[in-house]
DNA sequence: AGACCAAATATGGTCAGACCATACATCCTG
DNA sequence: CAGGATGTATGGTCTGACCATATTTGGTCT
């Protein structure tokens, strides 16, 4: 894993890439699943027959993935722990890409665009019935009145990323509320930015109310076509053809 | 950076996400840019007043995020050096989260489904003069004639890898492009099983051809049709309302 | 002068050992 | 039995050493 083009292609493995590998084996083999505990680094390193530095290289990969947590002390909680955090990870991606200027903001834009339709048109046509789907649609209810409350753009924006994020998670699907989290964190600031400017937010909780009711209506094309109006009013100048 | 919430809140930070930090900083301020080196480990290690094991630590995680490569030696690609590869850490996230079931398969599967129909609406309405729109156009017609040669489902199914990667360039997002490309190297075991399971693959030909056409014509409409059709004959038991 | 080979050197990769900080476990005391 | 002191397992960090790799440098032979 983590293999990297860039080396030279008959490069011997690093030790913590072994590491990486048998732990990842180790998981699979003994059927670990999110809360179990991974042994600890020095009995790891010993097992596996490597210095502590690399095991613990390697646990900081699995960390940054979010598939580990690690915590000092003793206990059932300390030690490393299979966890679930993939957000995490595509945020920092997100970040350091576009700081290295590898990703524009067009083009992360353009990604929220993609998944706030598709979110919008599958949660409607998910049975309203489902629990979750039922609890989606109050956090989107709840954080369209918080956004009425909010006090300032940045009150806003942080109820707007929750509606938003709630949408996704109406439609059911983990990795695209994962991908979600983190294209909105990497929006925050430039949402904030828009809000300022725009001045006037009814027209977005216009939008906002119009995609709650089409999703609770359970009509997906009237939810595709809020949620276009409402990016579009959002994003100005990014048009669908732009 | 790479904050996690099972640590207590209150959570001095660790040296290595010290270094992380300064080194993103360093990256803004400096607008240091992909190809340019970073100082070396025990330079870095001195320079931020930690031991060179931290400073190694936070290298593995920005190699994990596909942001530096590292090499060995002497000269001017030896040290770290700025690169940009998001897929790879996108790969590693979603193998790994699907080894922990934090994904379903039918979950990536979906995802799959959105951006190929966004990429196919996309690139057909994209001005096709462009440069970039021509040679990813070219690409896939070489990728269709590729899979007509092949000799066996793997070959098959790499190639068909090489369409959709193709199908996605000419959307002109490299933020798609990389989610895509980490998709299908989570689903290329699934994609071979499926071509052999199908047999004939005269179908998922002519829909490549079909595909093709629209976005050739600039007709997103019909391109994002022959994509539906496509994925439709490929995942039979993932309807869209599923 | 040029070509070739050897030594120096800069860089990452790895290990061993020590010590600290943390937080639960254990035991002892009142 | 309650509560505090001590023990201990665990991650976090540093230091220093040594190895592997690959370029740079310089010397030597032709």
């Amino acid at each position: 894993m983590t293999t990297d083009e860039r080396r030279r292609p008959d490069a011997r493995p690093r030790a913590f890439e072994e590491v990486l590998a048998r732990i990842e084996e180790r998981i699979a083999a003994d059927g670990l699943t999110v809360g179990d505990r991974l042994p600890g680094e020095r009995q790891l390193a010993e097992q596996l027959g490597v210095g502590r530095s690399s095991v613990r290289e390697a646990l900081r990969v699995l960390e940054t993935l979010g598939v580990v947590a690690s915590q000092a002390g003793r206990g059932p909680d300390a030690g490393a722990v299979l966890t679930s955090r993939p957000g995490n990870a595509l945020t920092d991606l997100l970040r350091l890409h576009l700081g290295l200027a590898t990703l524009s903001m067009r083009e992360v834009i353009d990604t929220r665009l993609m998944i706030e339709q598709w979110a919008a048109a599958r949660a409607a046509a998910a049975p309203a019935g489902t629990a979750s789907t039922r609890t989606a649609t109050a956090r989107m209810a709840e954080a369209i009145a918080a956004m009425d409350a909010a006090r300032d753009p940045a009150e806003f924006v942080e109820h707007d990323i929750a509606f938003h994020l709630a949408l996704a998670e109406a439609a059911g699907n983990r990795l695209i509320v994962a991908v979600m989290r983190a294209l909105r964190d990497a929006l925050r600031r430039y949402a904030v930015d828009a809000v300022v400017r725009l001045g006037d937010t009814g027209g977005l909780q216009d939008d906002h109310r119009r995609i709650h009711r089409a999703i609770v209506d359970g009509d997906a094309e009237a939810a595709a076509a809020a949620v276009a109006d409402h990016l579009a009013r959002a994003y100005p100048d990014s048009g669908p053809d732009a």
